[in-house]
DNA sequence: ATGGGGGCCTGCCGGC
DNA sequence: TGCCGGCAGGCCCCCA
């Protein structure tokens, strides 16, 4: 599920319940997701109050009172599911403890987060707030897509030379942060590049064009999503979403978006991973 | 340094 | 119906 406009959307959803409010008690249900979880993860959550929400990249960040910030990270399966007393006087009824439900944040004002995650390849974690910057997973990204620092002559530059296909290029979080695979194939697509095309070998012109492309994707996916956020269970990042715009993404076989194109959308592997891509309409 | 592949986990879906 | 292989939106690590 999550890539950057996913955990946008989630980290919106989570916001009117989480944000102004004390975390009564935490349970941690397992030692681990993909890493250890912090030493004492629990008691450093339990009565501390969540100044704010923020998103980096793909990970969602908490900052508490007590001087720390929790990370979370959704990894391929993640979802952060809401439940009980919201602040606007909704209750929604605790689901049945399910399988997987590995982290509950119980709020003071009644509500619970579920941290839900099969495949266990999401992560939490507790850094000083002053010192995010430098945590090994925050520390090596590259812009937000979003933000200013993220522009034409920022991406020619990091891609000058480079011999990787473009594909793998925008799905590096050194280079861009927060693309993931879907959004990686809508893009080349819009800008009519192939997905085994080497960086360094697109002119500066498409280089160019992909910035506000990359933008625009990323734009309407948040605006689809949180359109779609009515109620606070949408936070689980379920429902809503991008996923009937998709031009390319998991559309093998069928036919090709653009008026006039005969060709159907193509599948390949890349590094283990399915790229989707139109062969007429992306060279 | 750079690029490619493996591995982590579980669940689901399609084919037989 | 049941079993099995393939596949899944992320990310780190290792190797050439």
């Amino acid at each position: 599920m999550p890539e950057l406009p996913e955990v946008e959307t989630v980290k919106a959803g989570l916001a009117p319940v989480m944000e102004g409010q004390v975390i009564t008690r935490a349970d941690v249900n397992r030692p681990d997701l993909r890493w250890p979880f912090p030493e004492g993860l629990a008691a450093r959550l339990t009565g501390k109050c969540v100044n704010r929400l923020r998103r980096r990249s793909k990970y969602i960040l908490a900052d508490l009172d007590s001087g720390e910030t929790l990370l979370i990270h959704l990894g391929m399966s993640g979802r952060m599911l809401i439940s009980g007393q919201m602040p606007g006087g909704f209750h929604f009824d605790h689901p049945a403890p399910a399988k997987h439900d590995h982290v509950v944040l119980h709020m003071a004002t009644g509500a619970r987060i579920t941290f839900n995650d099969a495949r266990r390849f999401g992560a939490m974690d507790l850094m000083p707030t002053d010192q995010q910057d430098d945590h090994w997973l925050i520390r090596d990204l590259g812009p937000e897509p979003l933000g200013n620092a993220f522009d034409e002559t920022y991406l020619t530059q990091r891609l000058k030379g480079r011999n990787t296909p473009i594909k793998s290029a925008l799905l590096d979080q050194r280079i861009v942060a927060g693309l993931g695979n879907i959004y990686v194939c809508e893009v080349l697509f819009r800008a009519g590049i192939h997905p085994r095309r080497k960086a360094g070998q697109i002119s500066a012109k498409r280089i160019a064009g992909l910035v506000p492309l990359i933008r625009d994707v990323l734009a309407e996916a948040i605006a689809a999503g949180g359109s779609s956020l009515r109620d606070y269970r949408q936070a689980d990042g379920e429902l809503g979403y991008f996923q009937h715009g998709f031009q390319v993404y998991d559309r093998e076989g069928a036919a090709c978006v653009t008026p006039h194109c005969e060709k159907k959308i193509t599948r390949i592997v890349q590094s283990g991973r399915s790229s989707f891509f139109c062969p007429q309409c992306q060279r």
